[in-house]
DNA sequence: AATTACGTCAACCGCAATGCA
DNA sequence: TTGCATTGCGGTTGACGTAAT
């Protein structure tokens, strides 16, 4: 099997960059540009590998970089983008000027994932989550929130285990409508309507006012 | 004050895609 | 068409900071 240069037995430098690095890295290729990462470290007087180099300009050097917290918007075009696209994170990238995959990524799963979690939506497939779980954490915030209104124990559990899967259900059907509307998002993409002339149509309903954006995101 | 648990994010790894001779 | 080199991408890891105990 081959190797890549940064793999192991390369006595190339990792981890963390040190400003000085940076300085180098940021210093050649203002003057020379990037047309070969390969021959770059060695060029701009450094001892790390090309891919190493790619990787800090274009997650943390670029000057076109965003940087500091994602705003609502731009979290719900994310999720939006995700449920047409799932995992395809350069191609978010793309529509978040500013924003790298990298942090998309990282801000997706520290963030995002979590909140679909507790809204009830499973995050891969952006349909109402139907896992134990679930289901036991909605009955468990009920329990805490009611129980003890009967002297019997037993009442108190099996009236618990009604209301939670009453609930349960108003949240599934809820989260059904939300996803029928995303549902149409996706046939655009499939149906390739979704060329570069309608970019803009697609940009306008991942932006605007619509109601194919999840409701109660923040 | 010390220790542990948890969250965040930069950086790495390996595979896939692409370019080129 | 094939094989190698390079680049791009997504998943994962680990260092670090902060909150909780």
């Amino acid at each position: 099997m081959v190797r890549s240069p940064c793999s192991h037995g390369s006595d190339f430098k990792k981890g963390p960059w040190t400003p000085e690095e940076d300085e180098k890295l940021i210093d050649y290729i203002k003057r020379n540009g990037h047309e070969n990462w390969k021959a770059l470290p060695k060029l701009a007087g450094l001892n790390r590998c090309g891919k190493s180099c790619r990787l800090r300009w274009t997650n943390y050097l670029r000057p076109d970089i965003k940087r500091g917290k994602f705003s609502e918007e731009e979290e719900r075009v994310i999720v939006n983008l995700h449920s047409v696209l799932g995992n395809k994170w350069s191609r978010i990238a793309n529509h978040l000027p500013g924003r790298t995959d990298n942090e998309i990524k990282n801000f997706w799963n520290t963030h995002i994932r979590k909140k679909l979690l507790q809204m009830g939506i499973d995050p891969n497939t952006h349909k109402p989550r139907t896992d134990l779980d679930h289901f036991l954490n909605l009955s468990q915030f009920l329990g805490a929130a009611q129980f003890g209104n009967s002297a019997d124990p037993l009442d108190n559990f099996l009236q618990l285990q009604a209301e939670a899967a009453q609930l349960a259900n108003i949240h599934v059907l809820r989260n059904l409508l939300q996803i029928m509307n995303t549902k149409t998002l996706t046939n655009l993409e499939s149906n390739s309507l979704l060329g570069s002339q309608n970019h803009n149509l697609f940009e306008g309903l991942v932006n605007g006012d619509n109601h194919l954006q999840y409701q109660g995101s923040s």
